[in-house]
DNA sequence: GCAGAAGCTGACCGATCGGTCAATTACCGT
DNA sequence: ACGGTAATTGACCGATCGGTCAGCTTCTGC
């Protein structure tokens, strides 16, 4: 049998590692994830952590950098593609998605992109996290206006992160990813659709 | 001389550990800041702060504990003021001076409240925060209107406590605390006064 | 002046950290 | 069956962690 087409109960050892990592990572924090509980968490031994990953940072570096690459993107097209009511509502729509895709790692770079400056994937995530408030808060803005575009994205970002950390440990109330971001969309796009200073 | 009317200059090494403490702990995190760096920063030995707190869990405690305290009182005075839109508006406008004013202590306890549980301190603001997201958000609710709710609190906790982690480092660009807080305040009063689904 | 409390420190402890390395095992094409 | 590569592991390293303790200095009440 050739080399593709894996038996379905066997996963990579390095996508395991990762995801595990990354479940930790979001949960208890980078720091205070030690290779050791990722690798007894996930069945393997602390060697084998540092085989498929050169480093704890590169393991990080494994967990994250997808999601930024995404929002990078994210951010990309909504540059090029102007900033009309259109553009925004299409942006508000994908943020939404990127962020619901997405929760476990930009919980961690989110959370924790202060306490691991100085770490490159990290700085790209900071990085990509500036350009997003300074594109769309561009050079003429009230104070007020600003913070409408802070508090939406930042809401909606910490609504959806910090819902692991206050609601998942309670008694299960699981309610459907589809309703939350319809309600999400929903409360973006009265902040940042209606806004009075639109750029007409 | 009787104890009291010190020293306008000496301040109390007590005092002066928590704070650079909470500054350790707001912008690198708890768990990466080792009691010989807050030590070496206040120019004291490690072993003068195990003298003053008996443990870094203390130091932490004596922190982040005093925000706490107002936060719960603010809770409380919520809960019992009714949930009209006079008390509403009254609530907005204590929120957001107590975010402006314990900045450091907030965001230490939002972004670890998930990777430090456990800790009595850290248990105690989750419950708070817990508290108000239960109080504010009645029993019936539409996911929309919940979503209102956590987006501005949320929104409005972190847009305040992450300008530290992205806007700190670049250049000085100091919008006055009061311009900020009319802002807050204004954006949460659309958000939250002029809802569709309130309670008349 | 002196006893004693308060403040402060260096030496030290066991545990754990991230990371290296040599050895072992499992697997695969030939 | 065999050789080589990939995967996995335990032993070990220096550094650092939070915390304890005995001892040193400084201040204060009498």
């Amino acid at each position: 049998m050739p080399t593709d087409a894996p038996s379905p109960t066997r996963v990579r050892a390095s996508d395991e590692l990762r995801e595990v990592a990354l479940q930790q990572f979001a949960t208890v924090g980078f720091a205070a994830s030690s290779l050791q509980h990722i690798a007894d968490h996930a069945g393997y031994s602390k060697s084998s952590v540092l085989y498929h990953y050169a480093s704890k940072e590169a393991l990080l570096e494994a967990a994250i950098g997808p999601a930024i690459d995404r929002l990078e993107t994210l951010l990309r097209e909504f540059v090029d593609g102007g900033r009309g009511q259109a553009a925004r509502a299409v942006f508000i729509e994908r943020f939404v998605d990127f962020l619901l895709g997405n929760r476990l790692a930009v919980h961690t770079f989110v959370n924790q992109g202060q306490s691991l400056r100085g770490l490159p994937v990290i700085e790209r995530a900071n990085t990509a996290i500036r350009g997003l408030a300074d594109s769309i808060c561009d050079e003429h803005a009230t104070i007020a206006e600003q913070m409408r575009f802070g508090v939406a994205l930042a809401g909606a970002t910490y609504t959806l992160v910090a819902g692991a950390t206050f609601l998942d440990d309670d008694d299960a109330r699981p309610i459907a990813d589809d309703d939350v971001r319809d309600a999400l969309i929903t409360v973006l796009s009265e902040l940042l659709l209606t806004a009075d200073g639109l750029p007409d």
